[in-house]
DNA sequence: CTTTCTGCAAACTCTTTGCACTCGT
DNA sequence: ACGAGTGCAAAGAGTTTGCAGAAAG
């Protein structure tokens, strides 16, 4: 019943750290590099083993396949909808969120996921700058 | 080019209105009662439609298919893991994200996604009213 | 009539799974 | 040796799409 350290979950777990938010695919693709005969599946079976034992987590974003962030700490995401990229807001922007009144109406908050979205800085000024500053 | 009223989109339309935060199944079967002969390819396109004409929203919960909500006021939801069950949080829960930071390293902020999850009052109490209130 | 929309069914994308075999421990 | 983990290929879930015919304007 012991989880066994293999070749294959350490390759998944680097490229999780060598990568920026990777999909299960692009893991898949980095993994191979290394492997050459792993499938796809047991890209999926360690990152959800990963995930699982809290070394990762996965972000998912409308409509796109699952991304995977070896980041644990808690933070929130900002999605930029030019050029897809997910990234990670850590101190910037972590509004407490007032659940007091939650709670105290009989609700159990276990946690909370975040995401702001728009244009990255980059994006931001190719598309002309509209608001981007301000 | 002009989009035609057709009894099928009124029925997802109203069926949106009727269910609370239905996938596009509930929504094939609600429709489905009123015109049997409806495809679920029609009510994903007029799902999508609606979505785009900004008379819906999508919202997307970890693996589970999107849940449409036909409220398009801003608001914030709670995702109880008991039942399932999707709960609007309108005024109680409305935190006031600190984008000025990000607005001046460059960022366009168009919106967010907040979105609590935990156990509701009813899923609390059922299992063991663990830190329920308090 | 013209053009959008529909029903149907097939296709697609992402993810999961069954099975026989491999490899950690 | 035992059994968790693997590769492979097939299945699954959810969603999208091509097409011929229906119907809205």
């Amino acid at each position: 019943m012991r989880e066994r350290r293999t070749r294959q979950l350490e390759a998944v777990a680097h490229a999780l750290h060598e990568l920026d938010h990777p999909t299960a695919a692009d893991v898949f693709r980095a993994v191979r590099r290394k492997l050459p005969r792993v499938s796809l599946g047991t890209v999926y079976r360690n990152l959800e083993k990963l995930v699982h034992s809290e070394k990762a987590r996965v972000v998912r974003v409308q409509g796109e396949p699952a991304r995977y962030d070896g980041n644990v700490l808690p933070h929130d995401h900002f999605v930029c909808e030019g050029c897809g990229r997910l990234i990670d807001l850590s101190g910037e922007v972590r509004p407490r969120v007032r659940t007091d009144r939650l709670r105290r109406e009989g609700y159990v908050v276990r946690g909370r996921v975040l995401g702001l979205f728009g244009l990255c800085p980059r994006c931001g000024r190719e598309s002309g700058e509209r608001n981007g500053a301000a």
